[in-house]
DNA sequence: GCCTAACCGAGACGGTACGTCGTGTCTTAAT
DNA sequence: ATTAAGACACGACGTACCGTCTCGGTTAGGC
């Protein structure tokens, strides 16, 4: 029987508000371990003890505060749903403050292959997830046709979403979510 | 009359190849500045005259190399041709080797804005606007939809891909690839 | 209640070890932080963090090691004991191994106000004082005449010693001790 | 038959202006010959075409400017003569301004044995021989004891001051300088 | 008065060391 | 046993100068 580790939860707290003040602060790749300790008032050790590095710090801080499984909602208008989706992602993206979250962990991600399971499992695939439910859900209703494959569907709705804003390759508006999700919809729609 | 700034071409192409060998034997977030200026026996002020970082190294050897236009094959098929395309960028994601350039110079795009800029025009753009090409040339065959918006479309096709393969969110084969263009045309088709 | 610093004697007397070592090997002008830290085998902010630079390593090296107060004999001749720490002196300053040391620290004297005053107070004064207590003693054994200005005195003895030295004004000899200690005397004399 | 080495004056002039500015602004320890070079509009080649290093640089200004023999009066009475050389070196060497160039010649002397010897030669024999010629014109009119030997003697005029100002073991006043021809001369007079 | 070498300014070059910063580990003292 | 604090070995950072090396441009003799 292991012995459960004594974990001092006012340390943990303040390691990930430090963390994202910081990274907000500073930008991601000038975020150092050595400042969120200073920051949380805490000995380095504390944070190597507990995390295998910035990234994984960041990913908790994340998971942690937007834990909310984000349920989409269901009018029963397919187009409609997925354009209040899309536009709330586009609006997250577009957003320098929010975004800086989200791209802090997309790098690290790009060089850390267990961190980018951890990331793609917690944060992005309930995501995915729910855009899929509703996917699904339109299908039954006859809204969406019978032999897509969802997973695929849901990529051609977020992947080029995700393209532009990390390629910058186009303002984010929300004009631009509308015409992908009618782009996208007349590839769904039967 | 400004004076030509004389430059050592030697020295230029000595940087430029250690950075790509570097970059494929360590990796890109361990790369540093003081192991190309070693490898290529040049000073390390030699590289910081002329390259602001790292990145900016590594984007000159990308594009002094593959600076080929990749002119896009028009068979006269167009869901055929845009296969072709698809599954050449999928392949090339899914070599390890291969995608590594890009991950690294996708990465320092990630928080250096002037670096994405010319990442954008002188990498992503040629290419996307060679699909470009080939979909104006479908609209004008009855293969396309004519009213399409052709930067959206193109992103439609490209944006699942690099969204599977950065978030590393599904396997990269050739049947991904089919499956990808197959719905994409559902989109794309009069 | 301040928390004692606490330094690693081993990392420090390494430090001081190998500046020794390379400062009879190289010289001072080439000694360098960077390879006392290698030798020592010991990171450079180990030495930033506990001096300010060379001349500070080198001057605890010297205190640290030629701690001795050398007193000075007393033999009831007074002429004879100059003799004696003059000549001692000026065997020192012709050796070059011996008198690297000196001169390192000098060089570093003539630019650092503040080392100066350490190596005044370290190295010099208990020499010339102990030169001094030895000339009090003559004065009161009848052989210095009582009026005199002990600290001038004590410069007239090793003053022209050290100019000889620095400007390489001449040879530094034994006979040159001699006649250097009969010329101060005829003034030290009643 | 050498040709004449075509040499720009105006440079020569540039370069040495330049260094004495230099050294008086930022010490010699921080004098470099780039900062030359650019304050006096020059290349750098320039100044390594014709001097060994900033220690030449710096005793080629000085003996350009201060090259007066500074021939010592004789006004018949030697200890008030020596008084008046005495003080006026005292003088120099407690003005920081002026003392900056012989500091500076100094250190460079103490690890470069060729420069040593010119300044040695071109700077300080003409000062201690005019000296010498003044303790033996001394000798002659019976003032100075028949048997010193007069290279000793100066030293032990100079001697002194120099350890004082180079270890800074003292104040250098007008009052020292005094007190010192005084006990001197107690060695010198018959 | 022309020709042609040497000299000039400018500054890029391969290097070396600088002093600083952050890493991840280790040690200490205090809960 | 964990913590805050911070020293430690290490390695890269970006900068400053070193002394050498082209580059054109200019300048001063020798013809």
């Amino acid at each position: 029987m292991t012995t459960t580790p004594r974990r001092n939860e006012r340390s943990r707290r303040a390691i990930l508000d430090a963390a994202l003040q910081l990274l907000s602060e500073t930008g991601y790749p000038d975020l150092t371990i050595e400042a969120i300790a200073a920051r949380a008032g805490v000995g380095k050790q504390t944070i190597y003890r507990w995390w295998r590095g910035k990234g994984a710090v960041i990913l908790e801080a994340l998971t942690d505060t937007a834990a909310e499984p984000a349920a989409l909602p269901d009018t029963g208008d397919l187009r409609a749903d997925l354009r209040t989706v899309i536009r709330a992602t586009v609006a997250e993206f577009a957003d320098p403050k929010l975004s800086a979250t989200t791209r802090a962990i997309t790098i690290e991600t790009l060089s850390d292959e267990a961190l980018a399971e951890q990331v793609r499992d917690q944060l992005l695939r309930p995501q995915l997830d729910s855009v899929k439910d509703r996917l699904r859900a339109g299908q039954a209703a006859g809204q969406a046709r019978p032999g897509l494959d969802l997973d695929l569907t849901v990529e051609l709705l977020f992947g080029p979403l995700y393209h532009r804003w990390l390629l910058r390759n186009g303002p984010l508006t929300e004009a631009y979510a509308d015409d992908l999700v009618d782009l996208a919809m007349s590839a769904i729609a039967p």
